[in-house]
DNA sequence: CGTGAAGTTGATGTATCTCAATTGTCGTGG
DNA sequence: CCACGACAATTGAGATACATCAACTTCACG
C-alpha cells in the first residue's frame, strides 16, 4: 500500500506529521474527517476557555499562542510555526483551552476533529507516542524559557529574541538581515514579560550600541557574527 | 482476575498510577522488574545530562527538579511530592536528562527501567495516554509559572508559594499554621528567580506586614482567612 | 486628511542586583 | 557540653533595571 492516500502525504512536514504513523483502514478515517481550515490574520481559531474540538496542526503561516488574565493583562506563551501542532493539551487532557491561538499571518491549518483524533490515537498507539514526545518537546521549552529569565537580563533575551524571529522571517542583505516583524511591540514585551515602555527602551538601548536598526516593523540586524579565533 | 498482583496495588496512589491500567501478561513483566529505592536527604536520583534509565515514581519524600546553568546558577524547575512522575521527559524523548532530581526528604522511588517500561508501554497504551495526560498537566504549570512570574510582584508569589508548602507541610496549631521549611532560602530564591538576598528581604517585608513570622527553617502563618461577607 | 491605535519619550518611584561585611545555624570533634 | 569551622542567611550601601503615569509622536487606514 502505498502512502498517496494518506491526508498528509503532500504537506512538506509529512514526515515528521504526527499522522504520519497511520495506516490501513485508520487512513481512510483519517482522510474522511480531515479538514483544512484557512485563516487571515488577526483570526482566533479556539479561544480561551472553550472546550476542546481537536487537534490542529500548522500548515502555513503563523499563530500565538497566548493567555489573559482575570485583570485582562495577556501573556504570549509561544509561537506556533508550519509543522507546530497546536490545541493538543485540551485534546489531551479532555479540559478547556487555558490558552487562545490567534493568526498572525494569513494562515493555514489542518484540523482533525475531536472524535475522529479519539478513535485514529486508539488505534494506533504510535501517534500517541508522538504527540507525547512533542509535549515533552514544549516542556523542555519551557524549561529553557523560565531559565532564561532568570539569568539573562530582559536586554539580552530580547536580543535572542530577535535573532530567533530573524533566522525565521528575515532575508539577507549584504552582510545584514532584515525582516518585517510579525509580531506587535506588546506581543514582544508579553513575551519578555515587560511592559511595553520597558520593550521601547530595551530596543533603544540595543540600537545604541549598534546592534539593530529599526523603522516600524522593520528590523535591521548585522548578519551572525563571524567566529575569531583569538 | 484480581490485581494483588499489581506492584502498585498497596501503594496509596494506586488508582492514579501510571501503571494502573497493567494487567495479564504485562503485569508479570512489570512486577518482576519493578524496583524500590531508598534515598537520603540530599542524594541525587539522576544528574542533569545522563541518559534516561527509566520512569521514577515518588513513593515517598520530596524531590526538587534543577536546573544547571553553565555559568553554575541554578533553577528550581519544580518539587515533586508522593504521587507524581519524574524522570518521565528523558523516557519520552530519547534524550538525556536536562534536569537533576534530589531527594529533599529521605525518600522512596519506585522504579521501572528503560527497556521494560517501553515494553510495556507498548504494550498497553493506556499507559502512554496516561503519561501524556501528566505530561500536558506539567506543561500547564509551566505556564501558569511563566504568567504568574509576568502579573504578580515578587512578594506575593513568595506568599502564594509558602502558602502551597504550608498546606503540603504545615500542621495546625491554633489559629496558626507551622512548618519546617523542606527547602533551603537558595532553593526558594530559585524558584521565584530572584536572588537570595532579595528573598531575605522579601521575607522581612511579609514579617513586617504581620503575615508571617520565622527562625530560621521554622516559619508560622496565620491560618487560611475567614471569608467576610460584605 | 483626519482619526484611533500603536509606539515612543520623559519624569519619578519602586524593585532588584551586586559586592562586601556580618551574623546565624548546624554538625563535628575536642 | 562547648568550641570550632563551614556554610547558610542576613544586612547595608550603592548602582541598575523596571513600572507607572502622562504627554506626545508616528503609523495604518478609511
Amino acid at each position: 500500500m502505498t502512502n498517496k492516500n494518506h491526508p498528509c502525504a503532500n504537506c512538506s512536514f509529512y514526515e515528521q506529521s504526527l499522522w504520519r504513523p497511520v495506516a490501513g483502514a485508520n487512513m481512510s478515517t483519517l482522510a474522511r474527517n480531515f479538514t483544512r481550515r484557512e485563516m487571515e490574520a488577526g483570526s482566533v481559531l479556539y479561544h480561551q476557555g472553550a472546550p476542546s474540538d481537536g487537534v490542529y496542526c500548522v500548515s502555513r503561516g503563523l499563530f500565538a499562542i497566548r493567555s489573559f488574565g482575570p485583570d485582562g493583562s495577556s501573556s504570549l506563551l509561544r509561537l506556533a510555526y508550519p509543522g507546530e501542532l497546536i490545541g493538543y493539551r485540551a485534546f489531551l487532557t479532555g479540559r478547556d483551552h487555558r490558552t487562545e491561538a490567534q493568526a498572525l499571518l494569513p494562515s493555514r491549518v489542518c484540523v482533525v476533529a475531536q472524535r475522529d483524533a479519539k478513535q485514529v490515537v486508539r488505534a494506533c498507539p504510535e501517534v500517541l507516542t508522538r504527540l507525547a514526545v512533542r509535549c515533552a518537546d514544549e516542556l523542555d521549552l519551557c524549561h529553557d524559557r523560565i531559565q532564561e529569565a532568570a539569568r539573562s537580563p530582559n536586554k539580552e533575551r530580547l536580543a535572542q529574541l530577535l535573532e530567533q524571529l530573524m533566522a525565521a522571517h528575515g532575508t539577507k542583505d549584504g552582510r545584514f538581515e532584515r525582516m518585517h516583524l510579525p509580531i506587535s511591540r506588546q506581543d514582544l514585551a508579553d513575551i519578555l514579560g515587560v511592559q511595553p515602555e520597558t520593550l521601547s527602551r530595551l530596543i533603544k538601548r540595543l540600537q545604541s550600541e549598534g546592534r539593530l536598526r529599526t523603522s516600524g516593523r522593520w528590523i535591521e540586524m548585522p548578519g551572525p557574527m563571524q567566529k575569531h579565533v583569538i
